[in-house]
DNA sequence: TAGCTTAAGTCAAGCGACTGATTTAAAATC
DNA sequence: GATTTTAAATCAGTCGCTTGACTTAAGCTA
């Protein structure tokens, strides 16, 4: 952030504006009920084509917000990754993929919109490949794979690919559950982040753990 | 179907070809990508009104495609329910809440879009309440929950909330990315509906029962 | 001063909602 | 049972409004 001559940083401050407010707007109400317009009046931009000036199309505003977020779970990710003890087990790689996630959330404060969003993002047919590339694409997430494979030898091919799945589509919706609720000022199973991983990490070890019967 | 008047019959038809032309353009380009116009031409109504006249607003279509689907889904779910035996245990209760959707959609042959129209309408924040009022206030479903809660009593009572929640937004979400890999020709981990139920229950056992560790 | 950023205003296109006319099955009347 | 009346469904067109995209001008930093 520093480093940067005042223009440079007076522009990250707005792009930075127009980030949070589609954030925010996308959650509440839809990313397609909400016009870039409104984000640009939102973020108090006189101009309204300040969300394609700095972005582009509205794909291109998902992306830089999907892209803001992975980076910063990524590094929590890594760190983590780095500091996993060897034998590492199921529970071990399962954590390796929550808590970078639910850490973040929690580091965002109260309220957020990115799991809504996310959750959002991921089930439009327009949107969800944006957030395959930003998100999915990671070189930790794929040691984390590696890592429970390793743990999982006898696990059939296919049975790894959907379970792979599923955490990943588990962790997205949960997430955005907790979000929900916690805005709506609905009762939450957990009362933290923290305890919501918990519970995640239990959930996610027994599906993986389970036997192949049928 | 029958016994109803030739009037009655034809306003049906229309209703229906507005149901299937929705269902289809929301699942392929998006619930609000989507104007009620498009939907009221690709229904082969020469008035742009046709949606409203016959719906109302684009919330009462989602609710009436959520309607017609949830209606075949849960007569399903009751004969199996109606015909589980005792003692039942969790694999069977897990069985009665996933292969009723599954052999819905394996009954409306290919290609579906109700999978994927469920998933973005359920997260969405304008559509999300219609879709739980629609599909989760079911008699059938308390029943499975309740008999899910006897296989496991001594589960604490938020490790419940959080798991029935789990359960739903994997069946869910799983669907969806199931359908999503068929309509596009993307290899699916199984060759069927049965087989992807199959994976499911043994997935959903293992997180009910996993442990509750930290 | 040159170039990037913000502001202000314009534009055609598409939207949901509304209107009145037309069709036609069904009900009422004879 | 034939004829008239009624009302639902469909059609065709219009309305005000919002949209993304565009143009032009002003502001400010390097």
């Amino acid at each position: 952030m520093t480093g940067k001559t005042v223009r440079a940083e007076q522009v990250s401050a707005t792009r930075e504006l127009i980030l949070v407010a589609a954030e925010r707007l996308f959650a509440e109400h839809g990313v397609f009920a909400v016009s870039n317009r409104q984000v640009s009046e939102a973020a108090g931009q006189g101009n309204n084509t300040a969300v394609g000036y700095h972005f582009g199309t509205k794909a291109d505003l998902v992306r830089a917000i999907a892209r803001k977020h992975a980076k910063q779970i990524e590094r929590l990710r890594l760190r983590m990754v780095a500091e996993i003890g060897e034998p590492a087990d199921v529970r071990d790689w399962v954590s390796c993929l929550v808590r970078p996630v639910t850490d973040h959330l929690a580091a965002l404060g109260n309220p957020t919109w990115f799991a809504r969003f996310g959750a959002q993002a991921m089930t439009d047919p327009a949107l969800r490949e944006i957030m395959v590339e930003e998100s999915l694409t990671s070189p930790s997430l794929q040691q984390i794979i590696d890592g429970l494979n390793r743990c999982l030898p006898s696990l059939p091919a296919e049975v790894r690919a959907e379970r792979e799945d599923m955490a990943r589509q588990l962790m997205v919706h949960m997430c955005a559950e907790r979000e929900r609720a916690l805005a709506d000022g609905t009762p939450t199973p957990r009362s933290s982040w923290h305890g919501a991983a918990n519970g995640l990490i239990d959930a996610l070890v027994g599906l993986w753990l389970a036997p192949v019967v049928s």
